[in-house]
DNA sequence: GATTAATTGTGATATATATCATGTATGTTT
DNA sequence: AAACATACATGATATATATCACAATTAATC
């Protein structure tokens, strides 16, 4: 985890977001004018659900999960944001509030922008609204898919599913250090960690996928495709 | 169910959907030279999930349901869409396809308002942008409530919603004609049409809710309210 | 109005998953 | 290194809900 963006400016930054590119030098030295970065241990609170939003977050390192909180019920998991990645909120456009917060699963660093920034930039570059809203489309899409696999997929679907998320969508690799604890899993799956645990041990004997020393490995890509397509 | 649409402008239209109080009458004549508006019979397909979004669909009369399409899966219903909303989805900024459909639940009545008038009324009509953009916020939001009916709650708790959902947002009256089957409230309750006639039962033994001859009611609101949040 | 089809209701049984209780490993603090 | 806390694993049991089979309405068609 190395100090990239301390000492740049968003022009010459490295782990800007992508939606960033479209900017020009003068909109992206406007943005560093109206940003500051923190970091945060493993666990910490990123952005809280119902609190103001008053700045866009852009992730530049680590990993945090976007969770929908519900007092008295465990949270769900909705899903997981990566380096480079924007954290848009549907509240931006309805009430200026989140509606879910966002935690970090490892150490991370996080870039905050001025919201006031952002919506002036709506005015002055069309590409980056469409950007923008684009992928609030996306976030929007995804849910859809989320909804399907929690509501059509038993157990063992519901965590392949998870699984080759994880190794698709975040660590683009079949083989990735599983920052993720057995109640995380269990967040975005629905399901009780325990289940997690007996479900994990089914595919480690299947030789599907197993966790060791915190390496996770897909063994059998195929076939966990499969049991979460017909899950 | 009358015919005020038909030989009626867009600017003297009492059923047009709110976003559009914000045009002005030239932009709403520009829209009136391109929609067009066709009537549906129950159970017919109004928008078709997969299919391109060519047109913004504006419901005059009737009722429809929205639906996440699954092969081989039920149907999940995500929302209801009465007189005077208008159909957004999360595809026109995206990849300009449906992500879900649109399907009648009673005889209906529609304006189909070509796509691209709409995104140029966004450049001529700021406010008009703002409303259409916190109405797609709306939607997401409505989707994260769903997301936890679904998941935290028992069925009893899941089907008190569905009413609750249909007496408050819908028909706006405790009192109103079922329009829904016993599947449509399956699916919008994930769970089966068995368990809803048995649920329904339990409901109208209680005096909490009961339908008759397609008269819904709801009996006791308090009730109903404590079942639908503790579920 | 009789016949057929569709929707709704009901009971018996099966099944997936949660819950609870407890054990084991792993890591952290003093 | 010992004591404690935290994460993970596993077994026995309980429970909610689906499934299946069929009965009873209600609506649609000839």
């Amino acid at each position: 985890m190395n100090d990239l963006v301390d000492g740049f400016t968003c022009a010459e930054c490295l782990k800007k977001c992508s939606l960033f590119k479209t900017l020009s030098k003068e909109q992206l030295d406007e943005i560093y004018n109206h940003r500051y970065d923190t970091t945060f241990r493993e666990g910490e609170v990123i952005a809280k659900q119902g609190s103001p939003i008053s700045n866009v977050v852009s992730l530049s390192d680590g990993l945090a999960k976007l969770v929908l909180e519900t007092p008295g019920k465990p949270d769900i998991l909705l899903s997981i944001v990566k380096p480079t990645n924007l954290i848009t909120s549907p509240g931006m456009f309805l009430d200026n509030r989140y509606h879910f917060s966002v935690i970090s699963l490892t150490d991370t660093k996080a870039c905050f922008i001025n919201m006031t920034i952002i919506r002036q930039l709506f005015g002055e570059n069309k590409e980056f609204q469409k950007r923008f809203h684009y992928s609030v489309g996306e976030r929007s899409v995804m849910l859809f898919s989320r909804f399907r696999n929690l509501i059509h997929k038993n157990m063992a679907g519901r965590l392949a599913d998870a699984i080759l998320f994880l190794s698709n969508e975040i660590y683009e690799s079949p083989e990735f250090n599983m920052d993720l604890r057995r109640s995380d899993l269990a967040e975005y799956s629905n399901m009780t960690k325990e289940s997690v645990s007996r479900i994990l041990k089914e595919f480690k004997e299947q030789k599907l996928f197993h966790i060791e020393n915190d390496t996770a490995r897909i063994l059998d890509m195929n076939r966990l495709v499969q049991i979460a397509r017909n899950g």
